[in-house]
DNA sequence: TCATAACTGAAAACGGTTTCCATTTTCTCT
DNA sequence: AGAGAAAATGGAAACCGTTTTCAGTTATGA
């Protein structure tokens, strides 16, 4: 069977990804919550023990690429939360999240549901534009913040 | 009387602004629509005609630290589209607008309304998160490219 | 008018991301 | 298994928007 790599990818799609791409799922999928590209390095070569291994973990570049590559599959979504860094977390395949994050804490919520797929008949109607992709997040102070009763200071966005 | 000029500030408002931060205030009121500082700087120079009056039109510096203060003032909204570069905009003092951004002809149009005003105290009630900010942008295609009668090629974001 | 605070701009630093390119790994077909 | 092609990789450099630094200028208030 002549078939090029690109073609088995869509065929296969996450079963065949690049070994690169693979660790990069994997850690991400370990992870607590959403991480940058640095982040996500950072943790892959913690988990080595021996430096020797730990210099097998993915450079940065391949990183990128692969959460590019995951993203365009749809197994991972990167966030953004309008500074500079982008965030990535796996999400089911083809589906999105929404964020509450909290300023105090860091830490982040997941909507239960999308606010907007109901809302974007309404903007077809009244605007006559057709909503394809959409950036939301909310910001503000979870429930164990405005209480006080929040003692976890990790820093897990 | 004594005052800082900071407080002046806080009193006097949008009269007492810095010449650099009133320029680019000015600027951003002509524009079309959501300006990069890059944009600005390039736009505050043609604006201006013979060379040596170009030379006084702000330099990047100012243009970012004047639309920050504008910015923390009010009358100008940082936008963010999720990708590397913010834009500004003037807006309607304290308020905040969203966007409908078309990925074909890449004008945006303002939303008549903010869309998350109503569900801010749904969130509150189902996840007992208090929202004080919020990133909201649609993506998609404008009525009139989706007919094909957009004649009309300028960027203007 | 003098002293101080505010403002400005050029250049350098910064931080996240992308590109370049030479090397290594993996796949495919015999 | 082996040869040849395609894909993947990583370090260094480039990139790009933004911020910082610092030295000089301008405005303000007593």
């Amino acid at each position: 069977m002549i078939r090029t790599k690109l073609e088995s990818r869509l065929v296969g799609a996450r079963k065949n990804l690049p070994k690169g791409a693979k660790a990069v799922l994997e850690a991400l999928q370990k992870a607590p919550g959403m991480l940058s590209a640095r982040d996500l390095s950072f943790r892959m070569k913690l988990s080595h023990h021996t430096k020797e291994e730990q210099s097998k973990s993915p450079g940065l570049t391949t990183i990128y690429r692969s959460l590019e590559l995951l993203t365009r599959q749809g197994l991972v979504q990167a966030v953004s939360f309008g500074d500079q860094e982008k965030r990535y977390e796996v999400v089911e395949p083809g589906c999105h999240n929404h964020h509450l994050v909290c300023k105090s804490c860091k830490k982040s919520i997941k909507l239960r549901e999308c606010l907007l797929a109901s809302l974007e008949e309404t903007i077809k109607r009244d605007y006559g534009f057709s909503v394809s992709e959409h950036l939301l997040e909310l910001f503000g102070t979870c429930q164990s913040c405005e209480l006080g009763t929040n003692l976890d200071n990790t820093d897990r966005r």
